[in-house]
DNA sequence: CTGAGAAAATAACGCATGTGAAATAACAAT
DNA sequence: ATTGTTATTTCACATGCGTTATTTTCTCAG
């Protein structure tokens, strides 16, 4: 069930069948959410780790006086932080952008996954080093890059992401985004995205209607967001197959 | 002698004297660089965890057309992403800032310092979290805060934090940070960051000259800049010392 | 003490992006 | 179809911050 981490994950590193069959059993306890509500929020004590298996969710943090600011963006696959229940309490809340299944993986099963199949666990390792990446990538898109180059940028980031998890069908993808929850990641106001999405597609860079954005040309838009894939981490040719760790299946 | 990385990780949980010894066995291998010079850069295949002993460092990714982010600061006691060796090649360069002096922790140390020492592999969890949780709060730093406050922001987690390794003199803290340098990792001109001390020293909030900086009223500070520390994780009471788990020391 | 290089400060001007508000357009539920 | 609701688009105007360049102040080696 949770096929979208395994796909994932063995983007990394193959898994065994027992591996994939741990995994499942780990993520047996699943809960759904409804669009626009809390899934977690700022000042919880985070007792497990949520993985998404259906929907799109956010990161986000309020500032006192209102600014919203999203962090980042979470699509099936995708594992809210491993381990956050070392931590006390939270320090952001996540938020379902549209109906979310997930399911809930326990301290006690985590800590057992890790322990008894490690390939999946250096598999978890490679994600969160992945997740990190990403967020430094947008203190990067955040800081230096214009309005234009910073949505091309997003938009290259999150197709490349999909593609990985097979949620792409051929040069489009879902966005279930709007235009406000695009301005509150980006830093920028909901009016300067409409203006910066209008130049996008003049400039033949992408269409996005419907929840649903096409990229016409990739290499293009890579090129003009400046965007260089390799902080997802994504090249490594079986490098981490060891041979001393046989993949039964 | 990392010192400071064993303070750090003991605002989370105590350690005992082996787990400590552990510490020391595994960033035995000792490196110094050079003000300016790249300790990692993009590109290279990283094959150990650097943990700085003495001195400022940072992360920074290039653009192709020169644009620098710095995506981070590393002072003592900090590690360099554990497990990044999972990695293929770095996605972004890490340069000293002042003279460092490091430790270079191979794989296998770090793999058996947390296998063989289940409070030090928690305390490591629990600063990786640190980590991306202040990488987390960059972005909010970068796309939301105003000039003046993202400053003081900075400033404020940049004392919190060497405060908590014992490197704070009252009310001061070294900081050994150009404009420049300022600039980057705010994303900001080095004419604006000009423009913001200025503004933040005529209200009284900070005193910054010759590498050291004062705060002489953190309340007030931490007030204009919407600082809020909950996501340096520092307020857990001992939560974390398993009962089951003695600490001999 | 002196000079050279780096860092900081100042100045003038331009533009990318923000703000607030109003007008359309899309969507969902009856 | 009709309506209420939410999302998008457009407009007019304001401003925070960038850019380029010059000047002043530090720092420290000799």
């Amino acid at each position: 069930m949770p096929h979208h981490l395994i796909r994932k994950l063995e983007q990394f590193t193959k898994l065994s069948r027992d591996d994939r069959q741990a995994l499942e059993n780990a993520a047996v306890k699943r809960r759904t959410f409804a669009e626009h509500s809390d899934i977690i929020q700022e000042g919880d004590s985070p007792s497990h780790v949520n993985l998404i298996l259906e929907g799109w969710a956010c990161r986000y943090k309020q500032l006192d006086d209102g600014r919203r600011q999203i962090i980042s963006f979470f699509v099936p696959g995708d594992l809210c932080d491993t381990h956050v229940y070392l931590l006390r309490e939270m320090d952001h809340s996540i938020a379902a952008l549209t109906p979310v299944r997930l399911a809930e993986i326990p301290r006690a099963a985590l800590d057992q996954l890790t322990e008894e199949h490690p390939r999946v666990m250096k598999a978890l390792w490679w994600d969160t080093l992945v997740s990190v990446a990403i967020q430094r990538e947008w203190t990067v898109n955040l800081g230096q890059r214009t309005a234009i180059e910073r949505l091309g940028h997003l938009f290259c980031e999150l197709f490349v992401r999909l593609r990985g998890i097979g949620l792409t069908d051929g040069d489009s993808c879902p966005l279930p985004l709007t235009q406000v929850e695009l301005a509150d990641a980006m830093g920028l106001s909901n009016v300067h995205i409409n203006r910066t999405l209008q130049e996008l597609r003049r400039a033949g860079l992408v269409v996005f209607k419907g929840k649903r954005l096409t990229i016409p040309d990739l290499a293009a838009l890579q090129k003009a967001s400046l965007f260089n894939p390799n902080y997802l981490h994504l090249d490594h040719e079986g490098r981490h197959l060891d041979a001393n760790e046989p993949v039964a299946d």
